[in-house]
DNA sequence: TGTAAGATAGTAATTGATTACTATCTTACC
DNA sequence: GGTAAGATAGTAATCAATTACTATCTTACA
């Protein structure tokens, strides 16, 4: 039995901090987890967070990068060997819900992230993230117009911006009703509709 | 130059009072802002709030009643007198992101309201806000769909869904950007691509 | 190889700052 | 002159961060 030993390693503690943050940003408002709940949740002082923290950003900025480098990964993953551009996005669109439904604190540490005014380490890695995200779904149109599969008369950026934010309403309907299960009903519904106003006439 | 009374009736205190946090929420995180903050901002001390409000949380709800009067009445007018449920829907569109850019505070504190786990006044309002402004948005494709304007096949669910997550789409970007002028110039395009996924094949 | 020394990780208690809220005194206005 | 509104000066609770000390692991060397 040693599932819970006391001493671990840096690294490993670290990652079980973010872990845990992720775990807590799920059923409460980020910006109401307190380092005191962070230590509870992983059955550690809170003091003893600041061994391998320099202070609470530094904890939010692991966070965010665990987010980024994961849903990074999982979305190109899913798009992996598609050829059509179409198709590929559609991957794209359900795994990126997949991942939010097993992290419902995602979508919420996100949002909150991105209200705050000032330029924090973990805002930026946000706005990266969102970036890299607006690279790829670029890439994708660009070959959907060539193929034919889109019409040629699309606005990349207008598309780009309306696929985030069609993930995002689905999001915040499931943070309405408080049922994440409701999100997997309405996405295919949903995406029906973007893929419509994307698609070239046939 | 009485601009600046010192003594106000009770009504217009909390009206000014609503107003201070509307305008310090387009400045800064919602959940950041205290009591202190927004007496300040008025040119009021911090304990002369509670002669007017029994607690932060009455100020909250007090502003989230503000913003769904002022939201509702605002899309309600523009798409008053139009005949097109297509035409009224685009113009509760353009007044919602108008609204919006008005006080870019507004969806910051919606945002922050829904994340909350508990069920707190200030998140049931922003709750009926919502599921007003859904039955608005179903009446309208019904009509639409009457009028052969709108795809009979569309799913009003979604549709729904996806009208309100466009405007998120198009907040967040602003919001990523700290630029809301940016907004104004992405509507029309984000919107056209909205328009193309509902409207019926002609 | 065994062990002493150092490095790493954790505990428990405390600090100063900040917060929402309150009690008491003061002023302005009908 | 009485009352509604505001100023002043608190309180108790909470928070991130720090500190002195302890436990455990790692490594160098006799």
């Amino acid at each position: 039995m040693d599932t819970h030993p006391k001493h671990l390693p840096a690294d490993e503690r670290r990652a079980v901090t973010v872990e845990s943050v992720v775990a807590l940003a799920g059923s409460q408002n980020p910006s109401e987890i307190t380092t005191a709940a962070i230590a509870k949740h992983m059955n550690l002082t809170q003091g003893a967070l600041f061994r391998h923290f320099p202070n609470k950003e530094a904890i939010w900025q692991a966070v965010m990068e665990w987010v980024a480098e994961r849903l990074l990964a999982r979305i190109d993953r899913s798009a992996q060997g598609i050829e059509s551009p179409l198709a590929a996005m559609e991957a794209m669109f359900m795994s990126h819900i997949e991942f939010v439904a097993e992290h419902p604190g995602v979508p919420r540490m996100m949002f909150g992230e991105l209200q705050r005014a000032e330029s924090t380490p973990a805002k930026r890695m946000v706005q990266t993230l969102i970036q890299r995200y607006g690279e790829r779904l670029h890439r994708l149109i660009e070959k959907g117009k060539a193929s034919g599969e889109l019409s040629p008369s699309l606005d990349n950026e207008a598309a780009a911006t309306l696929f985030i934010g069609t993930i995002q309403g689905l999001v915040m309907q499931s943070l309405l009703a408080g049922d994440v299960g409701r999100m997997h009903r309405d996405v295919p519904r949903v995406f029906a509709i973007y893929r419509r106003g994307i698609r070239s006439a046939q």
